[in-house]
DNA sequence: CACCACATTTACCGATCGGTTAATCTTGAA
DNA sequence: TTCAAGATTAACCGATCGGTAAATGTGGTG
């Protein structure tokens, strides 16, 4: 199996993880829906564990890549760029097949911090809130690290609740909230 | 079995289920470590997923009267009770056993909106903005149901970054973020 | 003591779990 | 054309899944 094939597995994989989540989807399962036998992902990852960690790391490059994307292609100014972080998520949860974030999926299925799947999850929003941070840095906010991880809060609240309630009220009142919080710490 | 018997049935696997994630912990380990049969859980209910249900239906119950509880004891006037419901917050996260939020967990091991056990998570969070709308009215804030979209974000954030950071940072953030919005909401 | 109603346990059901082994198929070089 | 090497498939492993049926206790009433 190729490079290229082996991104396509955990490509697929995440799919179906995201689609079924975590214990859910078996590895027969698994097998069919990305087209490669159950030998063969066992060729390329020790248990299910590990593909898991695999997709997960995938979904966090993608993610924080696309992101980082849309927020320079919505603002220009680090301040407008705080506040378009949560116009890119309100077009993340208008996609048709949006099912909420991976890594708080994750975190849910395997709760112990030990666990290299929580782990995974929790570095993830660690990067997140580095990336917030650098911009409220750059937009001369006094206390930037507390703002970014009230804006952090603020992603984390209306993605549950997008999933939970209505992406569209979340999303416009997380916005709302982090309008407030942006203009306050820029006084 | 008597009624108080089936309470502590659900009671305890409320329990498991918490530790363990709800596809992780079968019907014959809730057996176990419920001390019920898995014949007697039948008895009462006719499915995994009702037992769930109900599990989800006595949290809701336990932590709405709890949070009102707490929030009453903490302050008086309808502004100070929506804060407290953050110093509230900070209680629960550092109660040793705490696990993150069981409807969150729910709602991410049952995507389905229409999955009975999902729309039962819906429900209670949908139930907490009820309360969290009715301190805000109460308190006088003109747009009340927007600053409780907005404060139940932060809730939700907080308990999800409690769960994969560190509790204490996560609720101090959101307690600040609230009261940044509520005196906002105020002015 | 006999008997009935009920609760509990034990054993079992087919299906699926994560993971492995052995057989089969494909392919490229000699 | 032959044959070794690698990939793929299919069959299988013990354990566990959600759920059930039959056997075994147990306590109260006649």
């Amino acid at each position: 199996m190729s490079a290229s094939k082996r991104d396509d597995l955990v490509q697929n994989a995440l799919k179906a993880f995201n689609r079924g989540g975590y214990h859910a989807i078996g590895m027969d399962k698994l097998a069919t829906e990305t087209g490669v036998s159950k030998t063969a992902i066992y060729k390329h990852f020790r248990t299910k564990e590990d593909l898991i960690v695999a997709t997960l790391r995938l979904r966090d490059e993608q993610f924080r890549n696309w992101m980082v994307r849309r927020v320079e292609a919505l603002a220009s100014e680090p301040k407008g760029q705080l506040l378009a972080a949560f116009d890119a998520l309100a077009e993340w949860f208008r996609e048709p097949d949006f099912q909420s974030c991976m890594f708080i999926k994750a975190s849910s299925e395997y709760q112990d911090r030990a666990h290299p799947i929580h782990a995974t999850a929790a570095e993830h929003k660690r990067l997140l809130l580095q990336y917030l941070s650098k911009l409220a840095h750059a937009a001369g906010v006094e206390d930037a690290e507390a703002l970014a991880h009230q804006l952090l809060i603020l992603t984390e609240g209306a993605i549950v609740l997008a999933h939970l309630h209505d992406p569209e009220t979340a999303v416009t009142n997380a916005r709302a909230a982090a309008k407030t919080l942006i203009d306050q710490a820029l006084i």
